[in-house]
DNA sequence: GGTCATTAAATTGCGCACAATTTGATTGCG
DNA sequence: CGCAATCAAATTGTGCGCAATTTAATGACC
């Protein structure tokens, strides 16, 4: 049997035929197109993310920012610490519960949001399809993330 | 102007709808779901696309491994001699071109290939879609990618 | 043949990502 | 109340990912 030159599964080994490669490759290439639009706001892109949740409504705990992100806090502790010596972050223990860090942003990190604006603009230029192809895209692979999730063996 | 509370562009920078967000959250979600796989073969996830190319042919240099990747030598370096402490892979010097640096697989590294070929298929049933779904949606990704390199500034 | 630009890896430094452990606060239960 | 279980952050250690620099070899041009 180890002798047949060509067996179906070498096919399935070929890197281009697999969707974790392909998915890592286009997440990492758009993520480079993403740096020369943060350093100006002096952001690296997981803090970008971070931002975001913030923009949308601040006071959250630093566990309510990881589920939203899917990050744990030996990856959000550091990544905060850096946004709070920036001055966008204020980080402080939730009186009501020692045990809970909270968020607030501070004005300066409120501020930022109107220069932020320009991102996703930039951005939705350089990935050369419509909006609506756009749209359904990202539908497709939150659906994806929530099934690989959910058989997975520790999913939230 | 600042007084408006809900600006259009206030959607556009949502987490849920950004394209960038969904394909990390995907990518990193599936990666997570190959450690388990990965672990009993001895290799991380990076270290597996790079054995995924090496099986479609050794003998190729750093750079074009990296190429294949699109990760420089400041990655594969340190990764491909962790291979090598592993007795996968054989790092050596080519006499024709000095500067670079020949892969070849170990018989143990080419022997770890028949146990790989059990993961695609664990994850195709992780990934709960159709063979037929999952090859567009490679294609689909695929083409993001090259469409956000050649956008780039610096691109190969 | 000698000099300069180019190229390939390696190295250094920083910031994630995550497993595993630790520290400290809260909850549940007798 | 007392105490074990649970929970939230922080810490520690490993492995990427990449920018910037360094080292060494090759190629080009005079």
């Amino acid at each position: 049997m180890t002798s047949s030159p060509r067996l179906p599964q070498l096919d399935r080994l070929a890197l281009d035929n697999q969707l974790c490669f392909a998915l890592y490759a286009a997440s990492m290439a758009l993520t480079k197109r993403y740096k020369p639009l943060l350093a100006p706001l002096g952001l690296t892109y997981p803090q970008y993310l971070a931002m975001l949740v913030l923009w949308e409504g601040d006071g959250i705990a630093v566990s309510q920012l990881g589920d939203r992100l899917q990050l744990d806090s030996g990856t959000l502790t550091p990544l905060l610490k850096r946004l709070e010596a920036a001055g966008l972050v204020q980080r402080l223990r939730d009186a009501a519960d020692e045990r809970r860090v909270l968020l607030r942003l501070t004005p300066a990190g409120r501020a930022l949001r109107a220069r932020a604006a320009a991102v996703p603009t930039a951005i939705g230029k350089a990935v050369g399809c419509s909006l609506d192809e756009l749209v359904r895209l990202t539908a497709r692979l939150h659906r994806l993330r929530d099934e690989t999730l959910r058989s997975s063996p520790r999913a939230a």
